[in-house]
DNA sequence: GGTGATTTTGCAGAGCGTGCATTTTTGCAT
DNA sequence: ATGCAAAAATGCACGCTCTGCAAAATCACC
């Protein structure tokens, strides 16, 4: 059923397999060096060396140092949206984007030791961690697009020429917001997760209390 | 013997003034050299130079180059966090943080010229955006224990010791979730007002929109 | 004015990041 | 297999960023 030329895990070509194992030894390799020795005292160098290739070839990967530990999966956004537009029509919004979420979360919980490292590393950087953040914004304007299509199927507006209603602002709006508090959804469970790390609480239930607790509308708590 | 030198506006000793000025002058200098140059052309050298100081001086003042275009107020933080604990307690936390919100942004709204310019320079370094976002949500930790003081005042918890109801974990999950997604919504309402800048709908009607949405749990729109 | 604390500054050095030309590897057709 | 063109890896040079360190300038207080 699925296109094995994609972009997904299953290469194609020789060329982009070499070229996604490089990568992926490059961030590995960053990880845990940062994870043994602190983020900030490994340079590129010893990075590239651990990968063994060149400092220079570090730099066709990865547009800055510090994108080596920010970067986990380039296509986990694609997956996302695909998800989304396939989700049953029954669902709302919210609803359906809490689903396509969790099932990725759990494909990444996975590969849990490595990702454990990588909270580790961004706990001690916070400088990272603010990285990390914007690298799960970028996709954010993407995931907008496809809310929107969601939403009001086949009505994609185009620039500035529109319907002068406020329907047309409302649901600009919304799916930007919705997006947004959605990686927002992700991060916040994460962290909270990761606190308390001693207490076995499933992450799934985590995350399905934050997705609660919106579509709630952040209520005040019982005292 | 007072220490009047608080950190709020009014410094008092002619030190404190001075490096308010330098930092301010520094920070000026740098987003209108980068709103006219583009922000990747600007330099350490110019920057200071602009400013009337050294290089190294720069560095005393600010952690990085990028820092300089991304930092606006130091402590607007502070002053959300108190207007929230001054607010009436018969608002919800939402409410409440909305209104201290708001308050803030009414003010930054003033300086008008200067806010318009480094909006101008992140749009056009997608790269110091990311950064700006992650400087907003420094202070998010410590705006959750302020939400969460207002829920529980009193309350504090330490550490993991703990009662073992489900109560600890609820009201220590909320917090930060309320703190995280009004940080998204200042960013969302901020984006969105700024892409419709030709329509002149006000900001605070975008920024309430946006926390009605919240409150209503992000409903799907209408059709 | 003198004194101690703070800030500014220059300097040296390590690391980051880029452009360019060269060499090596890969995909494909012969 | 073998040659060829595209793509990737590499080495090198160069400018910029950022950090200690110590000396000089400035400020607050007596």
């Amino acid at each position: 059923m699925h296109d094995m030329t994609g972009k997904d895990s299953a290469g194609g070509g020789l060329r982009e397999r070499k070229k996604r194992a490089t990568r992926a030894a490059l961030a590995e390799a960053a990880v845990r060096l940062a994870a043994e020795h602190g983020a900030d005292h490994v340079t590129v160098e010893a990075i590239s060396a651990a990968a063994g290739v060149s400092v220079r070839t570090f730099f066709n990967y990865f547009d800055s140092r510090d994108d080596a530990f920010v970067v986990v999966d380039a296509d986990v956004g694609v997956r996302v949206r695909r998800a989304l537009l396939d989700a049953p029509a029954d669902l709302t919004p919210l609803e359906a984007l809490r689903e396509a979420l969790a099932a990725e979360l759990a494909e990444a919980e996975r590969q849990y030791e490595l990702w454990s490292l990588h909270a580790e590393v961004l706990r001690a950087a916070p400088h990272l961690l603010v990285r990390s953040l914007g690298a799960q914004m970028a996709d954010e304007a993407g995931l907008a697009e496809v809310i929107a299509e969601r939403i009001t199927p086949g009505a994609r507006e185009s620039g500035t020429t529109q319907s002068p209603g406020g329907e047309g602002r409302a649901i600009a709006l919304y799916p930007r917001l919705l997006a947004a508090v959605a990686g927002t959804a992700v991060r916040v469970s994460v962290q909270h997760w990761c606190d308390r790390q001693d207490e076995d609480v499933p992450f799934a239930d985590v995350f399905r209390e934050v997705f609660a607790l919106l579509a709630a509308g952040l209520p005040a708590p019982a005292r």
